[in-house]
RNA sequence: UCUUCCUUAGCUCAGUUGGUUAGAGCACCUGACUGUUAAUCAGGGGGUCGCUGGUUCAAGUCCAGCAGGGAGAGCCA
C-alpha cells in the first residue's frame, strides 16, 4: 500500500513503516534522496546508506528516475526538514539518463523552454503548483454551481451552427480535402458531407444552455471551446474551457450578484485547499517581479491580491460612465492613449487597463454598452440604444467574464437578427424558446484559463493548459 | 494578421569598431568526500553560432529572405 507524500509531510507522526513512489529531483552525498510524487509542492527526504546499498542501484539513482522505496518514518537526523524517511529498500522502476532528460535539478530552465516540452514540464515546482491549482479550480466551480441546484449541461462540441458571430472557426467534416463532391455552381456540396450539412468545432455552449435554462431553470456548461483566430497573445488559445452559468428569470444584475460571488467563491476554495502551492506562487511572482523596473511591478502580492478580491465587492459602472471617466483622464487629456475615447467606441485594452489597474485598483464591472458593439441575442434597453451587457474586468487579464440579460422578446430578438444579418431559418430551434413559454433570462461566460492566469499570477495562458494549442501549435 | 525584439554547448547567458584554435556558470562524465539541503572539491568531454543566400581578403558579428520563439496590438474568453 502506498504513502502519499503529502500524508506523511502534513502528519505529525513519526516511527511507522511506509512504501513511497515517486521520482528523484535531486541526489546529494549519495545518500538523500529528495523524493517527488505530486501530490504536494514539496519533496520528501529519504535517506540510504550508500555501504549497504548495491553499486549499480546507487548509479541509477539520478534526477528524474523513478523509485518504489519501503522505509520508516523518523525524526529528521538534520536540520531543513522535521521529518524523512530512513529506507530498508530501494527498488529502481524506471530510469533516467541524465545525459538526455533536461530537468536537472541545478539547471534554470526558462517557461519558453519548458513550454517545449510541455510533455515533462510537469515535473517542475511551478507547473506541479499550477496544475494542481487548475484542478482545484475546476473542482470549486463543479462545487458550486451543485450546491446551488445548477444542472451540469454537456453541449455539443461538434455544431452547425455558423451564426453565433463568435469568430473564426475549425471545421469538421470527412470530404476529401483534394477533391470534394461540389454543386453545378462550384460551391463545395455539404449535403454529402458526414453531417449532411457544414460542420464545426464549437464556439460557444451558450445558445444550447439557453434552452436548457428554459427548462431546469438554472444549468452551467464547462467544456472545451475552439477560435481558429490567428491571435498570437498571452490570453488567447485556439483550444480552452470556457464555465457557461445560464439562469432563467435572472436579470442583468442577478447576473452580476452571480458572477461576483462565483468568482470570490473559486479564489476562496483555492486559498482554503492550495496554500503551499500558492505561497510558492507567490514567491515566484515577486522574483520574476525583481526582473521588472520598479514602476511596472504590481502593487500587490499574489496571496495579498487574491485576499484583496474576495474582501472587496467589484466596481460596477455603466460603459457611459466608463466613458466619461476616460475622457476626464490624465492619459487622455494629455493624449497618452493611442485610440480615441468617445460614446460608441468598443473599449481598448489601454482603456479597460486605465480602469483597472489604475483607477479603481479591482475588478470591474462595466454594463449597458451600446447595442451596436455586442452580440444579437443581447437584450435591448429602453433607451433603444443600449444592451443589459456586462463585462467583469480583472488587474493584468483583462475581460474574464463576459455576459448579458439575453433578449427574451420574439419581435425585439428577429428584429436584431435581421439587422445583423443572421438567418433567423437555420436558428428555428433558439427562436423556439422565445415562441413557448419565453422568460427573461441571464448569463455569461467565464474564461477558464484567464480564471487560472487570475489566480496563479502566471502571464502567459499556454502556461496554465497542459497541452497548448496555439496557431502553428499543436504537438503532443 | 500588424509592430517590435530575440535565436551561440543539455540549460541560462557573455562574445568589443567584422580579424587567429568561440567563452562562462550550471548540468553531464571520472575521481575524492560522506548528515547533505539546488551538497562540496579536483579533473574531463561537449558547439555546422536557427536555416538559406549575399557583401567582404575575412562573418557568431553586416545585409536580405525563410523558420521558430518572446512582448505589445487587433479579435475575444
Amino acid at each position: 500500500m502506498r504513502t502519499k507524500i503529502k500524508d506523511i509531510l502534513t502528519s505529525e507522526q513519526v516511527d511507522y513503516s511506509v512504501n513511497l513512489k515517486g521520482w528523484v529531483r535531486s541526489f546529494r552525498n549519495n545518500q538523500f534522496i529528495a523524493l517527488n510524487d505530486g501530490s504536494i509542492i514539496h519533496n520528501i527526504q529519504v535517506v540510504i546508506n550508500p555501504e549497504t546499498t548495491d553499486e549499480s542501484l546507487l548509479k541509477s539513482i539520478q534526477t528524474g528516475a523513478a523509485l518504489s522505496i519501503e522505509g520508516t518514518v523518523i525524526a529528521s537526523q538534520g536540520k531543513g526538514q522535521t521529518v524523512e524517511v530512513v529506507a530498508n529498500s530501494v527498488t529502481l522502476l524506471g530510469e533516467c539518463n541524465p545525459e538526455e532528460f533536461p530537468l536537472q535539478a541545478k539547471n534554470r530552465p526558462s517557461l519558453e523552454y519548458l513550454r517545449e516540452i510541455a510533455h515533462l514540464r510537469f515535473r517542475t515546482n511551478v507547473f506541479g503548483a499550477v496544475f494542481r491549482v487548475r484542478h482545484s479550480i475546476a473542482y470549486a466551480i463543479h462545487k458550486f454551481f451543485n450546491d446551488k441546484g445548477f444542472v451540469y449541461l454537456h453541449t455539443p462540441i461538434v455544431t452547425a451552427s455558423d451564426a453565433e458571430g463568435a469568430g473564426e472557426m475549425f471545421r469538421v467534416t470527412t470530404l476529401p480535402f483534394d477533391n470534394p463532391p461540389r454543386l453545378e455552381n462550384g460551391e463545395i456540396d455539404f449535403t454529402e458531407d458526414f453531417f449532411g450539412k457544414s460542420t464545426n468545432l464549437t464556439v460557444s455552449g451558450q445558445l444550447e444552455a439557453e434552452l436548457a435554462a428554459m427548462a431546469f431553470g438554472e444549468v452551467y456548461t464547462f467544456g472545451p471551446t475552439f477560435r481558429a483566430e490567428n491571435s498570437n497573445t498571452t490570453r488567447h488559445l485556439a483550444e480552452f474551457w470556457m464555465v457557461e452559468p445560464e439562469v432563467a428569470f435572472n436579470d442583468l444584475e442577478d447576473n452580476m450578484n452571480l458572477a461576483e460571488s462565483f468568482i470570490q467563491y473559486i479564489i476562496k476554495h483555492v486559498l482554503d485547499n492550495n496554500m503551499e502551492d500558492l505561497k510558492f506562487l507567490d514567491e515566484r511572482l515577486i522574483n520574476e517581479e525583481k526582473q521588472k523596473p520598479a514602476n511596472e511591478r504590481s502593487e500587490m502580492g499574489l496571496l495579498e491580491k487574491l485576499q484583496f478580491v474576495i474582501d472587496n465587492q467589484f466596481e460596477r459602472i455603466t460603459y457611459t460612465q466608463a466613458i466619461e471617466i476616460l475622457l476626464q483622464s490624465k492619459p487622455y487629456q494629455k493624449k497618452q492613449f493611442k485610440y480615441d475615447v468617445a460614446w460608441g467606441i468598443d473599449l481598448q485594452s489601454e482603456h479597460e487597463r486605465f480602469l483597472v489597474e489604475k483607477h479603481f485598483k479591482k475588478p470591474v464591472i462595466v454594463t449597458d454598452y451600446p447595442k451596436d458593439i455586442k452580440a444579437f441575442y443581447m437584450r435591448l434597453n429602453d433607451d433603444g440604444k443600449t444592451v443589459a451587457a456586462m463585462d467583469i474586468l480583472a488587474p493584468g487579464i483583462g475581460e474574464i467574464v463576459g455576459g448579458s440579460q439575453r433578449e427574451e422578446r420574439l419581435d425585439h430578438l428577429t428584429k436584431r437578427m435581421a439587422e445583423m444579418d443572421i438567418p433567423t431559418a437555420e436558428m428555428y430551434w433558439y427562436l423556439d424558446s422565445r415562441r413557448f413559454g419565453t422568460a427573461p433570462h441571464a448569463g455569461f461566460g467565464l474564461g477558464f484559463e484567464r480564471m487560472v492566469l487570475f489566480i496563479t499570477g502566471m502571464t502567459n495562458i499556454r502556461d496554465v493548459i497542459p497541452f497548448p494549442r496555439t496557431p502553428k501549435n499543436a504537438a503532443f
